[in-house]
DNA sequence: ACATGTGTTGCATAC
DNA sequence: GGTATGCAACACATG
């Protein structure tokens, strides 16, 4: 067969959709009717190196692989996902050469990041002589699209999202389309074959998941992978001892398909579901669908699940039986993702990040991040202003801040890759506006590493050797670290949870407390949210004392933090600190903050610690 | 221009 | 135990 126009040889290039159900770009390379189809993953080693990735993320993301490859072989066993270890900037070319390619079809990424390489792919592929088709299938509406009718401008609100989509096309995305049940072959055994080509591979030095790793990462032994048959990599692979991976989360399009199912089947759930009013606190089952892993890596299309539930609203209404509505049902939440990643489109880069961000509040927060320009010491991406921060910062990473409720949340993060969303809430006001006043841009670190669904995000800007760029973190996870430290999106920052009252709400009997850090769980009721106002003899006879900062080893017997700081006291400086940052009114793109000379504007002085502790009044300047 | 109502999810207190 | 309020008060949407 020789490749031409009526015998296309389509590369299908598989990035945030790792599924068969509801691809607009998959159903786009099928109607080209190949002669020759090869699905690829490309292992972009930068991504690897630069992107911060726990264990339970490398899990997830290597059974989505593992399921989509056996999806592929069920409908033709000469075909699977076939893994490449390099950069998609350099090996894809090689590809097209090798595999005589006349098409590249893959799903339109909105990142900014995504960008940058997709821009970078495309134009390689026009000199190639391949052509590039691409679509959106990763959203409701087009992200690009909700800018244009939102007047071009980013989307900062609810109203803003549904009006745009509105004028899309009556507020309704597009149907979802069916799996293909038939799968072209890909080239034969030899053809496929790349053992002549040379790899171009990244500095393993500058890999952040080091910390990880147990063993060296093996998988980039060959550009086919270890076993040179383009496979998807064990965890023992990549280096990372599969124990520490103890997520129940199951990655996945089956997993995904079945869960959503069993939702589905629960009409009265799907129908009646309000964000605000599931547990943060509930665990086996949890409140909420945990179906935004699955969003998260391509595992589910978000339209399939906007439809089928659309199917059960529309049943209940017929029945004459209420339904709850925007923004709190499970639409809503559906809109609000589009939202972040719409915002992020407008604004690119910037969005991420605080210097230079259009629609950001500038707080003088503790730990922020060092200016990209290099103005701050080069090892460092982020400023040490505060030993007291920073020891705060650690110990709410480690889940060891003394408060139970916020440890508990903590540690499931850690251990379960998944938090629900008030609990993330608590969390993050805790850290930043609502307590440790440390920069969001903190959190968002811990939250894109640990979270399984934090939205896919890769590590450097175009042109594969420059790694020192910031890592991008996407659209939700920082929308929703700007939302809860008020610096873009909300702004009462008066609404400061409690780690004490907030829990105790939705779990008087602290039984998520009691699971997620088993050391308290002998403490009477009356003590779980506060376990340091126990009676000494009390802490004896329920097996643990409430000592020191976490860090020591098992003393006599059971050991539990005390808090690390008088949260009423803490909370008053916060709003205080909140309250003069807004009335000094700077945003991440005002010169006085890309300068540095917004520390005259707070009364910082060189060195001082001042800032959440000692505002100052300002004067609003607009 | 300006006032008014609303905004995915606060807390403590009072009835 | 639900519901209203003060707290000290922001940003957006709409008239």
């Amino acid at each position: 067969m020789k490749p031409s126009p009526s015998n296309p040889v389509v590369l299908y290039w598989h990035r945030t959709d790792l599924r068969l159900h509801d691809s607009p770009a998959l159903h786009a390379a099928l109607a080209l009717k190949p002669a020759v189809f090869i699905p690829v993953w490309t292992w972009d080693p930068h991504y690897v190196y630069r992107a911060r990735v726990g264990p339970n993320r490398w899990k997830f993301l290597l059974e989505c692989q593992s399921d989509l490859s056996q999806s592929y072989s069920k409908l033709n066993p000469k075909q699977k996902l076939w893994l490449v270890r390099e950069a998609p900037q350099t090996v894809l070319p090689k590809l097209w050469k090798q595999w005589q390619v006349t098409h590249l079809v893959f799903e339109n990424d909105t990142d900014a990041y995504a960008r940058d390489r997709d821009n970078e792919v495309a134009r390689l592929a026009e000199d190639a002589g391949v052509e590039v088709i691409v679509r959106m299938g990763r959203n409701l509406f087009d992200p690009d699209h909700l800018v244009r009718k939102n007047g071009g401008k980013p989307t900062m609100s609810m109203t803003q999202v549904q009006k745009a989509a509105e004028k899309i096309n009556n507020g309704q995305p597009e149907k979802p389309l069916e799996s293909p049940t038939s799968i072209p072959d890909p080239w034969d055994e030899g053809k496929m074959d790349l053992s002549n080509l040379q790899q171009d591979m990244a500095d393993a030095n500058l890999d952040l998941n080091a910390v990880h790793r147990t063993t060296s990462d093996k998988q980039y032994s060959h550009i086919m992978g270890p076993q040179k048959n383009f496979s998807v990599p064990t965890m023992e692979e990549i280096g990372i001892d599969p124990s520490q991976a103890e997520s129940p989360h199951r990655g996945g399009e089956t997993a995904a398909l079945n869960l959503l199912g069993s939702h589905i089947q629960n009409e009265e759930y799907v129908g009646t579901f309000e964000k605000p009013n599931t547990s943060p606190a509930a665990f086996e089952p949890q409140s909420t669908t945990l179906l935004s892993p699955h969003l998260h890596f391509g595992s589910l299309s978000v339209r399939k699940f906007w439809w089928d539930v659309q199917s059960v609203l529309e049943k209940r209404k017929k029945q004459k039986k209420n339904n709850s509505s925007i923004p709190t049902n499970i639409p809503g939440q559906l809109l609000f993702r589009d939202m972040y990643f719409a915002a992020q489109a407008a604004i690119g880069h910037r969005f991420a990040r605080t210097y230079g961000n259009p629609v950001i509040r500038f707080i003088d927060w503790h730990l922020q991040s060092s200016d990209p320009q290099g103005n701050d010491s080069e090892n460092e991406n982020y400023h040490k202003d505060s030993d007291e921060a920073e020891i705060w910062f650690q110990r709410w990473k480690e889940g060891r801040t003394g408060f139970p409720w916020i440890d508990a949340l903590m540690r499931q993060l850690r251990r379960e890759g998944w938090i629900h969303h008030l609990g993330r809430h608590s969390v993050a006001c805790f850290l930043t506006r609502g307590g440790c006043y440390v920069s969001w841009e903190r959190g968002a670190e811990v939250f894109e590493e640990l979270l399984l669904d934090r939205e896919f995000s890769f590590a450097l800007t175009v042109g594969i050797h420059n790694l020192t760029e910031k890592p991008d973190e996407t659209a939700c996870n920082v929308g929703n670290w700007m939302w809860l430290s008020c610096t873009a999106f909300f702004s009462q920052f008066y609404r400061c949870y409690s780690p004490v009252a907030f829990g105790k709400k939705w779990d008087p009997e602290g039984l998520f407390i009691r699971h997620h850090c088993p050391e308290l769980s002998q403490f009477d009721k009356k003590y779980i949210y506060e376990p340091w106002k126990a009676p000494i003899a009390d802490q004896k006879k329920w097996g643990c004392r409430v000592t020191g900062d976490g860090t020591d080893s098992v003393q006599h017997g059971k050991v539990y933090p005390k808090p690390m700081f008088d949260f009423d006291k803490r909370r008053q400086i916060c709003l205080d600190s909140m309250k003069n940052a807004y009335d000094v009114g700077l945003h991440g793109d005002d010169e006085e903050v890309k300068s540095g000379a917004w520390k005259e504007r707070f009364g910082w002085l060189d060195n001082s610690e001042n800032q959440g502790k000692k505002p100052s009044k300002r004067q609003k300047t607009d």
